[in-house]
This record gives structure tokens, C-alpha cells and sequence, in this order.
DNA sequence: GATGAATGAGTCTTCATTCAT
DNA sequence: GATGAATGAAGACTCATTCAT
């Protein structure tokens, strides 16, 4: 029905032996993207990394972009799934709880797969790609805000949106600052603790 | 070379020419890079755009690596330019005046060209560039470090180096978020003033 | 093979199959022939559109050029068939009634199916299939010197052999031509009657 | 100003040079359409052929198709030449002289290249490049239905379109077959006499 | 020095065909 | 026999870079 976006996925395989190539031309794609940067990555690499010839990639995956919007799609769920889990405590905990719980939570997500992050987040393009991950981040801001909204009367900042803002952003920033330069520190109880600290002071009146 | 000596001169005329043609190569590159992002940006379209033959832009860059490096050098000095404007200050303010100021400066900085800036940061892969744009940040976390040396007594963080790293990465990553999704926000009082007060909050003991 | 024999009969459903899967394959080709023209016809989507997989498809034709000669083999005998109906009645009937006769023959057989027969004559390269189509022509030609021979005392022009190839290509380059641009005169009397004119006149002695 | 048409020839060459590199690939597309078929030929082939890297062929055409279509234009233009030089003969001389000369120009135009003609006019699909051809069909077909209107009066055929139809038609058919099967025929008195005749005994009137 | 024509390795992508299940 | 996953040669096209004029 009208022709479908290009980056939508070329077909859903049916035998086991097919859903199986998909995986290892993903599994191949993001270990080439994390070694390459996304410029220097192509798809004959890639298929030559799987183990499987350039056609079974292209059976797959219509082209070289969606092929990478495919492995982002599923490094972001993920990452959703991993924030889907503790989302939830977020509504009933005290707020220093809470915030602590909101970190914890950015740099598990973060720490799934950091280096593929990275290589998303990076080299790529005005493509879908770079939406598909921001859509994570609108959703991050939804929440904060509806967090803030919930806890008003604690709060010292008048303006919530940009205190969602601010406290969003700090925490992604350092929590992808962390996956960069630091990769050790994001399981590191002590970031966890300085990032919780950072933000609870930011938003606490005083007293 | 005797003779020639007479008429040294001579030569400052074709030396500013030069200088001007890679001015000129220089802006075609930022523009055009900026308007397509470093995959679709090509040696041939900055020479065109330009107004100069592909031939003359070889003669005063060895490589497309190498035209785009010195691009991030120069936005990297201009941007060192303006930190370089108010880094004494620092040193001799309060904390809370050197911190406004600190984080002013970067918002000053990431001003001179934000479209620009961004454009070095996304689409760029492993190459010299990166490192250049990251020398800045090497240098903020430096000057950073040394300035909580300073106030030491005041703070209440223990671990400096970490502390260091968050008020950058924090200052930076807001600064960046700025730039890229709201900046009309980068000449804004309130970003500035709600951005120390994070800050501040976060370094300062209580009471 | 002995105790088989009893049950010989049961192998024809099987075949009978198997004719009807190369029919359905035969068809799909025509359509994906008509609507895409040759060159962005493929066997796989033939395949797809016959509901079929591809392996059976080769099952059945051992290459593309194989399918697209089987197709035209078909279609061309058609055309005969349609032909072979009047040939008789052109020894018997006199010259005009004859000539008429051939006409309408030729526009009949060409209404067949004008889709697929422009669609074959088209796009086609050197392969077995424009050889087949022409093998066609050759018989036309054929009969039409026959006819001419038959007779020879009533015409006008001499060289029998070039009064064939132009009567010949007269009628087929007309029908085709209708085919083409006026599919709708194909049925249309008064082109019957005005080519008629044209090869009778071209044909018979004056007065 | 827009997107260029996708045919559109990508860039005129300055330098005497360059023309002449515009010039021996159009002659080596020629060569190679001639011997292998539009199917066949393929962009790094014609480069080979003409001596020339690839690279230089999508200098000066954005693409396959735009190299054929202009081949297609070049072609047409000469034949156009052929065709204009006799056309202003037409209007002044009697029916019979007339068409004689209509015959003899049809004829000689096919005669600049039929291998050309042959295969420009066979393996192309619905590319710009048919139009391009059919244009010369579509100029020649007003121009024969004014011819007819002029000699009204002496006409048998009362439809003048159709006629002027099946007259351009026939005209052009028995070239085409004439180019394809009887090249020899192309300059061969007896063809043009019977072709003369073929046309003129279906427009008079009789006596 | 400047010019821009020429180069060709490298990339994406298609599709006829094979073959394990 | 049927299926459809897998293959890989081949082809269109790009672009950083060189070099004759």
C-alpha cells in the first residue's frame, strides 16, 4: 500500500536459519560500526564480517541506512526496556529516592551496549537514525517533567520545563561524558552518588 | 636573489592573496559543511562554492582530512579567544561571581558558531578533528581542576577530579543541548542564571 | 513399475499440475512483462506474482531467457492459430476479397493480446525470443508470396519478391503501429477497409 | 533553479579537450549500443571503449540514461538535417514528384546510421529517449497531414488524418524494414520507385 | 600559481541462479 | 517436488586526488 519507507525492514524471515542471518548481520554490523565510525563502514564489510554474502544482507535489509536503523531500533529497545523496569518507582519514592533511582537507571540503560552508543550517536547523519535515538530523549523529558510537576512544592525552580531541561540533559550528558572518556565510572557507585547529589541540590529549595 | 631584494615586497601582495584565497576556501568549507554534514560535503562542492578550481584548494590543503582540521582549528581558536577574554577573572572572584562567569564564557564561546560547532561534532569520524575540538575540553577540565583547587576549602566535594569533571561535562553538555535544540536559550539570563545556580548548589558545603 | 500400473493413471493429476503451475508462471511473466517492460522484469517477482516460489520456477524453466522464449512461444502461436483460421480461404477467394481477408486477419491476430506483443517486440535483446517473433514474419512472407504468385497476372508490379516484403510490412507495420499509438482502431472498420485500399490499389494493374 | 532533468547533460566542456572527450565517448556508445544492444551495454564498457576512465564519462553525463538520450538527440539532429534540406520542395511540387521526394528523404534520414537508428530504436524502454525518437514521428506526421491538405482536392481518402496516418506509417515502416533486413535496399532505385507508387495509387483518385 | 580535465579505487545495490532443507 | 535462503558476479555511480596545460 504506497511504497514503503526506505528504512523499514525488507522482510520478516520466515525459517529459523533466516532469523538467525538477520542476527549475525546485526551482531556483525554493530562490532564494524564500533570499530569504523559509520563513514567507514560498508555493507560488503559488514556482510564479509557475518560470514554471509552481500546478497543475503541486501535480502534483509534494503539499504546500508536501514540496516543501521535496524541495529538502532533494537539497541534502543533495549535501552527502553531497561528504563521501562524501574520506571514505575519513580512515581511512589521520595524525591532524593527517586532522582538516585532516575540516574541509576540513565547509566544502566547507558551501559547495555556504550560503545554502540557511542557509534550512533556519533558519525551518523540527518537520517532516521539520529530521531529514533532522540525520540528516547523526548520521552526521558516527558518523564522528568511530569516528575517535577509531581514534587512542585519541594522544589526551588520556578520554571519546570527548564529545570526538566536542565536536569535531563545534565544527566545524559554526564552519563554519555562518562561512556566516552569513562566507561569504568558508569558502574562506579560514586558517580552515581556525585550525579544524585548534582541534581537533588539543584532541586531542593534550601532547608 | 640579490636583485630580487629590491622588490621583496613585491611578494607581501601574493602572500595576502594566498591567505586570502584560503579564507576564502575555509568559509566555503564551513558553509557548505554545515548546510550538508560531512558525509555529502565534497572537496569539488567547497571548491565551487568558493569560487575557486579544485586544483588551487589541493594547493593549500594536502587532503580533505586535512582542510577540515584546519577548520576545527580556527573556530577552536576563536572560540579559545573568547575564553582566553575572561580566564583571569577567574582567579580572583568569589566563588559564586568566577562560577557565573565561568559558565557565561562558555555559553559566549559556543556562540561564535554554533551551527558550525555542531556540525564539527556530529559527523566527523575518528579522525584529527575530534582531537582538536577535545583539546578545548582537556583544557576546561584543567583550568576546572585548578580553579576548585583554589576554593578547596569551600567545597563540599571531596573527590576534585571527579567534581571537575561533572562541572564540565555538566556546563558543556547543557551548553551543547543548547546549541543544538534551543538557541535562541544561549543568550538567555535565565539559562545562564539557573546553570550556576546548578552549579554552585552542587559544589558549595551547605550553610 | 508392475504393481504402478494399476494406479499409471494417477500420475496424471500430477502433471496436470504441473502444466497448471507452469501456466500460472507463464501468465505472471506476461503481466510483470506488460506492466514493467522487460528490463526491470525479474524472475523473482515473476515468481512472486505466479504465487510460486522461485525454485519451482526454475523447476520449470531452466533460465530467464528460457521463460520469456517459452512465453513467446506461446503468444506466437496464438497468432497463428488465429492465422491458420483464414489461410485457407485466401486461395479461393478473389483478389480483393482476399487481400481484405488478410487484413483482418493480421488485425485480428494482433488483437490477441497487443499488450504482451509490445511488450516482446520492445524491449527484447538479441536473444531467441525477437528470432521467434520473427519466424512469424518469415511464414507471413511466405504465404503472402504464394498468394502473389496465385495471382501474378492480375498485378502490376513485377518483382513479386519485393511486392511481398512490401505488402508484408505494410500490413504488419499498420498493425502494429495501431497496436501501439490507436489499440482502439484495431477493431475499427474503417482502418480495415482504408489498408485494404492501400494494398489492393498498390497491387492491381490499372483498369 | 530546481532539479535538473535527470537527462540533462551534466556539464559543457570548456576546453578543447574536454569536447573532445564528450565527443569519443558519444562514438563509443554509439559502437557499443550497435554491437551489444542497450541490455548489454554497460557504462564501464563504453569508458573502455573510448579510452577514457569512467570517471571522465559521468563528468560530462549525470547518468547512463542521459548518455544514451543524448546519443538519441545527436542522432535525431542529423537526421533532422537530412530531412529539413528537402522538406520546403515539398509545397511546391506536383502530388506524384512530391511524394517521390518525401520517400527518398525518409529513406536517405535512415540512411545516416540505421545500425544506430536500429538499436536506439529497439532495446530502449520507456526512457526520454523514445520520446526523443517519436518526436521526429510526431513532426513528420503534421507535416504530412499539411502536405495532404494542400493536394485535397485530388485525393481519394476523405479521413485525411487517417490517411496521413497509414501514408507516414507505411513510409516509415518499410524503412525501418528496410534498415533492419534489406540495408542494401536503402539506396536502391527499385525500392523507392515502389514505394513511390505503393503511396501515391492509395491517395489519387482514380483516373 | 591557477585551472579543470582526467583518474580509478571503492561503494552501494540488483538479480539470475543454486542448493540445503 | 516445493520452498526460499543464500550466493556473488556485475553494474551504476561518487569523489578524493593527480597532472597536463
Amino acid at each position: 500500500m504506497g511504497r514503503r519507507s526506505a528504512t523499514a525492514p525488507r522482510k520478516l524471515p520466515k525459517q529459523a536459519r533466516a532469523q538467525e542471518t538477520v542476527e549475525v548481520i546485526l551482531a556483525a554490523a554493530a562490532r564494524v560500526l564500533k570499530k569504523d565510525g559509520f563513514e567507514k563502514t560498508n555493507t560488503n564489510r559488514i556482510a564479509e564480517t557475518a560470514g554471509v554474502s552481500i546478497g543475503s544482507l541486501y535480502q534483509y535489509f534494503p539499504s546500508k541506512d536501514a540496516l543501521v536503523a535496524a541495529l538502532a531500533d533494537k539497541h534502543m529497545n533495549e535501552m527502553s526496556e531497561v528504563i521501562a523496569e524501574t520506571a514505575t518507582k519513580l512515581w511512589t519514592a521520595p524525591l532524593r529516592t527517586a532522582v538516585r533511582e532516575l540516574v541509576a537507571m540513565m547509566l544502566r540503560a547507558h551501559a547495555v551496549d556504550p560503545e554502540l552508543h557511542r557509534a550512533l550517536m556519533e558519525g551518523i547523519p540527518r537520517s532516521a537514525v539520529v530521531s529514533k535515538l532522540s525520540d528516547v530523549e523526548d520521552r526521558a523529558l516527558a518523564l522528568a517533567r511530569g516528575f517535577l510537576e509531581l514534587h512542585k512544592d519541594e522544589l526551588r525552580p520556578k520554571n519546570l520545563d527548564l529545570a526538566a531541561m536542565l536536569m535531563v540533559g545534565t544527566i545524559e550528558a554526564l552519563t554519555h561524558g562518562a561512556v566516552l572518556h569513562h566507561p569504568e565510572l558508569l558502574a562506579a557507585e560514586e558517580l552515581l552518588e556525585e550525579m544524585t547529589e548534582l541534581v537533588v541540590r539543584y532541586l531542593v529549595k534550601d532547608r
